[in-house]
DNA sequence: TGTACATCAGTGAACGCGCGTTCACTGATGTAC
DNA sequence: TGTACATCAGTGAACGCGCGTTCACTGATGTAC
């Protein structure tokens, strides 16, 4: 396949401004169209106008480049589960810890962060799977780095892990069967995401994967 | 890295006797250790002493190749659910066709085919990553290729299609659930399979990697 | 049963590609006086 | 306010690597007579 006609690096000044954020949006793009395997450093000086070494200065190898086009993949994610969240009504001001409201709104949540992350993977599954690479460099997922966060500084575990806590405030889940509970619920999530995002499943239409969702978040729900 | 001494290649003969067969074998190899990405032409030619060209005498390309070495990670994962499934007690002779015995049966089958799923993803990662590569190349998951299929004939997917049925047939599983139920199933336990195979849940031990799995499938047989 | 010949599986050499990465450099920027 | 100089971001050229793939070849096999 030919490569098509590139802008030419159109640039005044002889130093770049940020080289470091346009090679990070650049990587982002680059998984975007292509996902994991399209994000190479070469592709992406090419993009930004630049020298392949250039990246260099601001990265110490690719690997290291990759790292932190992931973290901003993985934030990504976070804001369309808190998108979600946002929109799930708050609970009244009276509202009992325990009574039928709170459960409704616990409830809500869990569905609004398994249904930000299943948009997430559908609108952009070639990000979507290059925040979820392979853990050769995966490491921790779990950590702290504010980097996978979004607004509220959680990341996307994290933020399943507070709407699972809601759950057990509110009483519905029972503590022995809070534990692990946020591997079970991002297990069937996680799966059915990679399905209609990048598996077998590509083909359904954007409304009966949405329609599967909600279907497999009722499961979760109720076999929590 | 250097390239570890490879076995010279010790054949007699000119001709190598059966080697289709041997750069499947290889394929297989390659992809049990380094996963999708180590799956290359010349590093199994190199494996079986042969010049790297002289795959093309068997193959048409790399992707045909790939796709050849795909079918049959796929039918080992469809033995691998059968393994699980002979593990289930048959139903008595004169077991009524709705009855408990019945159900449980069911019930079993559904989890046997869950339960063979996951032990493949975990004990043979690289190989349960290319059987369900990125579908560019994988098209359809759900064709009637026999070189997908276990050996009753059926792939994974039927597999699960059929344990359903059998849930349905023994009236647990209502007929409006019934639809596109094992894509609801498939995907949670898909996710596991990966989540803990190639994921973040990597580290797991494999008594708690099972004992999720166990929970999981509850989830499943409770939710569906 | 023996020989001529067609078939075809594997060889040998080479290609072009895109990748990550290193090196010595040069031009722009900002700071000290 | 002006100049000397250190800093450092980007350049230019090149490297070695492993990959898929093509070409003309040669040696072994099996078939027709």
């Amino acid at each position: 396949m030919p490569r098509p006609p590139l802008v030419p690096p159109t640039r005044s000044t002889y130093r770049h401004g940020d080289l470091r954020r346009a090679l990070l949006d650049a990587g982002l793009a680059l998984a975007r169209e292509g996902g994991p395997d399209a994000v190479t450093l070469r592709e992406a000086t090419r993009r930004v106008g630049v020298v392949p070494n250039a990246a260099y200065r601001h990265f110490a190898n690719h690997a290291q480049w990759l790292q932190a086009v992931r973290a901003e993949a993985l934030a990504a994610v976070a804001r369309s589960m808190e998108d979600e969240l946002d929109a799930v009504p708050p609970p009244g001001p009276r509202t009992k810890p325990r009574g039928p409201a709170a459960i409704a709104h616990a409830r809500a949540r869990v569905r609004a962060v398994g249904r930000g992350y299943l948009r997430y993977a559908w609108s952009e599954p070639g990000l979507f799977r290059i925040a979820f690479l392979r853990p050769g460099e995966m490491a921790a997922e779990l950590d702290n780095d504010p980097a996978k966060a979004g607004r509220s500084g959680l990341n996307p575990f994290q933020l399943l892990g507070a709407a699972l806590d809601g759950l057990a405030a509110a009483g519905v889940l029972p503590p022995a069967r809070r534990a692990q509970a946020e591997f079970i619920a991002w297990s069937a999530v996680h799966g059915l995401a990679l399905l209609v995002s990048d598996g077998p499943l590509k083909g359904l239409q954007r409304e009966q994967a949405q329609a599967l969702g909600e279907r497999l978040i009722d499961m979760v729900e109720r076999g929590l």
